[in-house]
DNA sequence: AATGTGTCAGTGGACGGACCAATTCATGCC
DNA sequence: GGCATGAATTGGTCCGTCCACTGACACATT
């Protein structure tokens, strides 16, 4: 139990389409290929690739949901964009080293989320956040973290802002955000605190002051950044860049 | 060719793989599937949707590169978020009648990352904006609309914020970003202005003043927005929510 | 009885081939 | 030259097969 087990550590496996995606993303670069031209046919491509056609359709589905190609029956898969090609979201949140960028993006989103809920929030919004509030309050009360509660009020506000893009884009977050949300309210008495933050953004959305709600919620996660950073410690094993 | 083909467009061509993540996030509120909860093998799934397992597994391979399932080799398909399942950034930005969320999610992370940039810069950011201006003076002085200068610049602000999470956001919303480019420069007199502009911003970041360069980065983007948005009518017939 | 080991059913991973459907383009007719 | 036509190209989908990984259960060992 105490040996180095590091040596012994699972090899990487990946997904043959990751590796796909990746290598298509190569093609792009090496061969300079411009956006609207068009890739060498699948069967030519599989072949090439030493792979079935199958697997990679399976990365041009991915490639194509995230807009970097165009597929066209009987005609053909075009290049539409190609800044980031191959970068997916979810991986680059996944790796580690991220944490600063993560609530660096937290911040500047929900921050402007906040200015824009202060100026929509309609009735539904604040009784939405009415009833997370007082979830939390209820968790906090009976010795919980209230995590979810948290999670709700927070989603709550992005729902207020009636932006559908920004809100996608901070779902994408979601999983990362809430990492930072446990270890944050596992802190000695920052549920109590968070709580008390919350009660002020809701004052300040509910007054209609865009202003004051956004340097409320900035105040708020200042605070759950800070405990983050703090226990973060950059692993230099996983500096990979 | 003036007949109304309307009616005869080609009947709903969609991507099953497409319909397949669609009918997955039904699924999950259907079933009302918890997170980390399993879904059907892929099998069963494949013959109760009425397609093949190749077919389904496009559909996976595209939700689990968004970070909604996790495939387990051997073990089966989790739920990892259900938030937004199934939207896909690029199908929202797409949408007609989003132009206003488009705007405003662009002026939003943009005034961010140009107070990042300001902060953060190096002389190698510094020189790349200038080249991107340049560029862009000469382009205009040709009486090009200097899109591809605009684009250039923006996106060497963008990269001075140093924050690969946002970069990507903003990628993301670049095709539609782009359209917006286009229809702004066209107006007389735009392209100098942007070229002004352009300059103010530059100079608060070369200045290390995050405020200025906010500032500047959002009244910039608020001309544009106006143009834009008088261009733009909602269209009744496509105001499908 | 506790523990280690082997086995096996279930499940995802990948492949190859076959056929269908949309597009493209050269061919030849007018 | 313009246009219809059909073959070649290329993506869309399905099927069956086999491999690799996981987890649980039965069995053997101690």
């Amino acid at each position: 139990m105490t040996v180095d087990t590091s040596p012994l550590r699972p090899l990487g496996r990946t997904r043959l389409y990751e590796d796909l995606v990746e290598r298509l993303g190569e093609f792009v670069i090496r061969t300079n290929l411009e956006v609207g031209a068009r890739f060498p046919p699948e069967r030519e491509l599989a072949t090439r690739l030493g792979v079935s056609r199958a697997s990679l359709r399976q990365a041009l589905a991915v490639l194509e949901a995230q807009g970097f190609i165009e597929v066209r029956h009987g005609g053909g898969v075009f290049l539409r964009r190609s800044r980031g090609f191959g970068g997916v979201l979810h991986k680059l949140v996944e790796r580690r080293g991220r944490l600063p960028e993560v609530l660096e993006a937290r911040e500047l989103l929900e921050v402007g989320l906040a200015e824009l809920a202060a100026t929509r929030r309609d009735e539904t919004d604040i009784a939405e956040m009415r009833r997370a509030l007082a979830g939390m309050e209820a968790e906090v009360a009976g010795a919980g973290l209230g995590v979810s509660g948290d999670a709700s009020f927070h989603h709550a506000v992005h729902r207020a802002g009636k932006n559908s893009l920004l809100e996608h884009v901070i779902d994408g977050l979601a999983e990362a955000i809430h990492e930072t949300r446990i270890e944050s309210l596992s802190e000695p008495d920052r549920p109590r605190a968070s709580l008390a933050a919350h009660r002020c953004i809701l004052d300040a959305i509910e007054s209609s002051d865009p202003p004051r709600a956004a340097a409320a919620m900035r105040a708020h996660l200042r605070q759950v950044s800070d405990v983050a950073l703090l226990r973060w410690e950059p692993s230099p094993a996983a500096d990979d860049d």
